[in-house]
DNA sequence: CATCATTAAATTGTGCGCGATACAATATTG
DNA sequence: CAATATTGTATCGCGCACAATTTAATGATG
């Protein structure tokens, strides 16, 4: 029946849009900073935890090393960090900020307001729809590893 | 303040993990028909409407022409389209359905029903997420399109 | 009728995203 | 201790996604 495949048009679509037009949306706020929306996401948990490992970058963001190594080389390029490896394990590579790194947080501060404003949403939607987001996320990656469902 | 920087983090790359795990779960249900999650959504535009002009395309996909000229290309080396000139505006391109790619469809018809399964949500809170989603996409292209927004 | 602005595609270049592979370092097992 | 398995990076190739430029065709204008 059409319908099924039209359905699905409306529900996987409407995921994949928005995750394009958020991302648009990051561009001219990231631009001046000179960074891209994933390289954002991995200044963002630098600016937390400072020396963190590739592959702790790679389960805070579920992204794999084919990913991360290239972005992260291009970051150190442009002098916002330093990659070092593990004195302990050499197979362990750290990601450090420098002065760069740090100082270019105080510019990314006003961006998650500004950004806010743009999706016109009350906090509450906007925590239920994370809740909900996250919650997708989880479940679909369960699948994943787990082949039987119903 | 370092909160919300954090809490940023939260909203928007739910989005993006949420995103990246769902194109994951339809791999698997896409790779016995060899399209990939685009090409499967170009796929069903041109199962609802056959013929239809990459330009249309482009508006009913949010894509450019950059993602569609060779994405069309490969669908039509896989024997699945065919591209024709419009008779009338030479500029216009349109695609149209091959026998296998009809042909393809049914074997398509399963998909939104297995992916449903592993979504483990019942039908109301999809349908109040897939609205919040695409409500989301028009308030954020509308603030792209009007940049005065406080 | 010649020119020009507009529009649609194609082209080019950069940056992900990820599967597959290779390899070195570490951990485990017999 | 030697053989094996696991783990963490790196590399390669393909396919988007999109900005910027180029090319070609149309319609409008002088």
């Amino acid at each position: 029946m059409p319908d099924a495949l039209h359905l699905d048009h409306q529900l996987c679509f409407a995921l994949y849009a928005a995750t394009r037009a958020l991302t648009s949306a990051y561009q001219p706020l990231l631009a001046p900073l000179g960074l891209t929306y994933p390289q954002y996401l991995v200044m963002l948990v630098l600016w937390e935890t400072d020396g963190v490992a590739i592959r702790d970058l790679g389960h805070r963001l579920h992204l794999d090393s084919g990913t991360l190594t290239p972005l992260v080389k291009r970051l150190e390029r442009a002098g916002l960090v330093a990659r070092r490896r593990d004195v302990d394990d050499e197979r362990v590579v750290h990601v450090d900020l420098s002065p760069a790194g740090r100082a270019l947080r105080r510019r990314a501060q006003g961006i998650p307001g500004q950004l806010l404003c743009q999706l016109e949403l009350s906090l509450p939607e906007l925590a239920r729809l994370r809740g909900q987001l996250a919650r997708l996320t989880t479940t679909l990656r369960a699948a994943d590893a787990d082949p039987q469902e119903t």
